[in-house]
DNA sequence: CTGACTTGCGCC
DNA sequence: AAAGGGCGCAAGTCAG
């Protein structure tokens, strides 16, 4: 496979081929890629969100690529990579690199800081040091997937999400009333705010303040520390059912109302920006209305164009499929063979019912140890040893302050170490003895967590990557005429697709998830099961 | 006034 | 019904 390393120079573009190096204008960029790309070339580039948005608004897909930036971040931190290899001048530009989104460019047109940054260098250090891994394989495969997932993410932000604004709109207006001025609450919430401020005598109370809410219920006599739902569902007071009502109202008037309708659906699309690898798990995380957390109540909007349908997959139980592979169990490989894993356990006399099974995974993936899923872990110790193993060593790692990672290598952060303000406090021996034992078994906790949900992270954009170019076989023409995923969130994907290819797309969704199983686990007896729907509006599958 | 933090809740 | 892991976002709150 053919590598062009594309670099931005002025306004113009030099392409650093195998033999040659051209130098084009911008605006030919495209041609030359269009051209190129029928011989098949991997394209390498400091970043994808700032190459393939100008392609895909010219009509041009690429297959592969290589995303410096993502591939580097990767590199950084996995312990398969020699980081003398890796170390330049310039190696702090690539670990702050951050992506772009539309609104970014226009507020920052000038100097962007990658154009300090040098790709041919920094890919060449790649190249050299993935040539001297112990683990050559596995990485390049994590840093394809990876960069294969930035190729994904641009796509479904240029296509955008199928979003019927009148629909959405007519939601509101049946929920909340009709869409009141500025500044001014809709009618269903003026009137449960009224009633709120009657059942405890708070003639002034604003209902959208938890402190003004906390002291009010609290001078009712209600024994509370916090408003929570769930705190309240448990309060025998006329006050809660209108308080619970109006919190999930306003919920939706401030999350999902007019106004993030008139920012973030536009001709007929939600558009939001899908960042792989924003979570250092290497799950996705997204900026712009919200896009990972699409309250079902909002997805009937979510409709199919005329002629189109949704084909949406997800996989049962992804996470506990991928503890059961990457630790080689093949007991609880075996309960995963039926399409309900909890169920499996239940059927193999491991737990007594399908809530004890569930209480008891997650317990043992998340780390819960109080009450019901801490005493179910003898029972799956002994009857998954592996499996458990696997999580709890991770555990252990964590609380002595080591990295672990991934089943291809994705490095968990050194606790302490730069990048950790966001994952809470890492675990320094400092401060009472309480404190430290705390913050040491908060961070084994995650680190328990994070073999399993970045391994199934890995699953996922193996599945997203063949998916991908199964798709594309499918049509003809532009990306937008042809199958494409229009959405993805961590075990789920949402196909855009003409009506008549939508049971070829529900085969192919079917078959990528094997090939994924495959790739991350050869032959080890897992499955991986999806629930496939093909419809007309989101909120109809599932 | 702005920016940082807290609270609460949506998704997996 | 959550707990235990990972996020983004809006509104309120408070310090500077």
């Amino acid at each position: 496979m053919n590598r062009i390393v594309l670099v931005r120079r002025g306004d113009d573009v030099e392409a650093h081929g195998p033999a040659t190096v051209s130098r084009l204008a911008a605006d030919g960029l495209a041609d030359f890629v269009l051209a190129h790309e029928a011989a098949g070339v991997r394209w390498v580039w400091d970043d994808t969100t700032r190459w393939y948005p100008a392609l895909l608004a010219s009509g041009v897909r690429v297959a592969r690529c290589t995303d410096l930036r993502l591939t580097h971040a990767l590199l950084r931190r996995t312990p398969f990579a020699d980081q003398r290899l890796l170390a330049a001048a310039t190696t702090r530009g690539w670990d702050a690199l951050q992506p772009v989104t539309a609104s970014d460019a226009a507020l920052f047109p000038l100097a962007d800081p990658a154009d300090e940054l040098d790709p041919v260098a920094e890919h060449d250090r790649q190249l050299a040091t993935l040539a001297a891994s112990p683990e050559r394989r596995r990485l390049e495969l994590l840093l394809a997937a990876e960069s294969s997932g930035a190729l994904v993410a641009a796509e479904m932000t240029h296509a955008g999400l199928p979003w019927r604004a009148d629909v959405h709109e007519r939601l509101l207006t049946d929920l909340l009333g009709p869409r009141p001025l500025a500044g001014h609450r809709p009618a269903v919430l003026e009137r449960l705010a009224a009633e709120i401020r009657t059942a405890l005598g708070a003639p002034s109370l604003n209902p959208d303040s938890p402190a003004d809410v906390l002291r009010a219920l609290q001078t009712a006599g209600l024994p509370v520390e916090d408003t929570r739902s769930w705190t309240l569902v448990q309060l025998e007071h006329p006050v809660v059912p209108p308080l619970l009502e109006y919190k999930k109202l306003s919920r939706l008037l401030t999350a999902n109302g007019w106004s993030w309708l008139e920012t973030w659906v536009r001709d007929g699309r939600f558009r939001s920006w899908f960042l792989p690898g924003g979570v250092v798990t290497g799950r996705w995380s997204s900026t712009g209305g919200g896009a990972l957390s699409v309250p079902v109540q909002i997805r009937p909007a979510a409709v199919a164009d005329e002629g189109h349908r949704f084909v949406v997959a997800d996989v049962a139980q992804l996470e506990p499929r991928v503890l059961a592979a990457m630790s080689g169990d093949l007991a609880m490989a075996e309960a995963a063979r039926a399409a309900d894993l909890y169920q499996g356990m239940v059927d193999a006399g491991t737990v007594a019912t399908r809530a004890e099974a569930k209480l008891g995974i997650l317990g043992a993936m998340y780390g819960g140890t109080r009450g019901e899923s801490g005493r179910m872990m003898p029972r799956l110790t002994r009857r998954y040893p592996q499996a458990i193993a696997l999580v709890e060593e991770a555990a252990r790692a964590g609380e002595r302050g080591e990295v672990v990672r991934t089943l291809l290598g994705r490095g968990s952060p050194v606790p302490g170490g730069e990048r950790t303000a966001d994952l809470g406090e890492p675990p320094e021996p400092s401060g009472p003895l309480h404190e430290q034992d705390r913050r040491r078994r908060a961070w084994g906790r995650f680190t328990r967590n994070f073999v399993v949900q970045g391994t199934a992270a890995e699953w996922a954009l193996c599945w997203l990557a063949d998916l991908r170019n199964r798709l594309w076989q499918l049509g003809e023409g532009p990306l937008e005429d042809r199958p494409h995923l229009v959405f993805f969130l961590h075990d789920e994907v949402v196909v855009h697709t003409p009506e008549q290819l939508a049971a070829e797309v529900a085969e192919e969704v079917r078959r990528a998830a094997a090939s994924a199983g495959r790739l991350l686990f050869g032959g080890f007896p897992v499955d991986f099961p999806l629930d496939v729907a093909v419809v007309r509006s989101w909120a109809e599958a599932g």
